[in-house]
DNA sequence: CTCGAACATCGACAGATATCGATGTAAGGA
DNA sequence: TCCTTACATCGATATCTGTCGATGTTCGAG
């Protein structure tokens, strides 16, 4: 068994939640090695942003758009749920590092974070 | 874009929870295919039993484990929490389809589903 | 058969979270 | 300048979830 993590890149600044890359990088996938209280922490919220239906299906929609990319009134449009709510989704999946936002004009555009699904996905793996 | 999906597979009784390995083959990777909102629904379910740091350790203990699989005991024994807390969080993971569970004597083993991890990887790969 | 050990289940409670309506803000058009 | 559109933020609330103590259950020892 040989720890090797950077802890460096695992705590940039203090206590400052991680992006998704951030706190996927730091660990193992988890049948290799165990995990520490800090990266369970960290790793958790990274999932618990993904742990939500409506929040799949705007990270799918998003993913599937072109540029992988998607106005907030067009996602609006597929959900039933008030503006505020869907405004909220996106926030939590913007500070987990799914996300990132940019405006052009009165529109808020959010596009996926290359990469960050599968940093995610590489925890979950064995092999 | 063609959607091909076991849907026979996807609702083999009717509203009962699916497993991880149900759930997760039931969809594309998220940047292939727009989830459904039972999909969503299904995968969320099982996302949402990993979202949590205390059950990402006790995979993660489990998974180092040999035969990956583990007694109760030793597993309270590596958390600052009451023993129905750590029963809880087993039954969360056992129900999710992550773990089984098997008794010899007064003593409850479980154990790590192999590919359960490696089926939910795959909805975050992006190739 | 009785007792204790290992674990599951139950009921309660505090904290987290999804949702909403109301309001704030920034940009474009008249 | 004023109004509208697009979106974010705030405060409130109902529901969910993690945790605990108390209790139930199953098994082995004596």
């Amino acid at each position: 068994m040989s720890v090797n993590i950077d802890y460096d890149r695992c705590m940039p600044t203090a206590l400052l939640p991680l992006s998704v890359t951030e706190a996927a990088v730091c660990c193992e996938p988890l049948t290799q090695e165990t995990l520490t209280d800090t990266q369970a922490d960290d790793l958790a919220r990274s999932i618990k942003a993904l742990a939500d239906p409506t929040r799949l299906r705007m990270i799918s929609i998003i993913a599937g758009s072109p540029e992988q990319e998607a106005c907030v009134c067009d996602i609006t449009e597929a959900f039933d749920l008030g503006q505020p709510t869907v405004s909220h989704h996106l926030k939590v999946l913007l500070d987990a590092g799914y996300l990132t936002r940019s405006k052009r004009g009165t529109w808020a555009y959010y596009q996926l974070v290359p990469g960050s699904l599968d940093a995610l996905a590489r925890v979950f793996q064995s092999a």
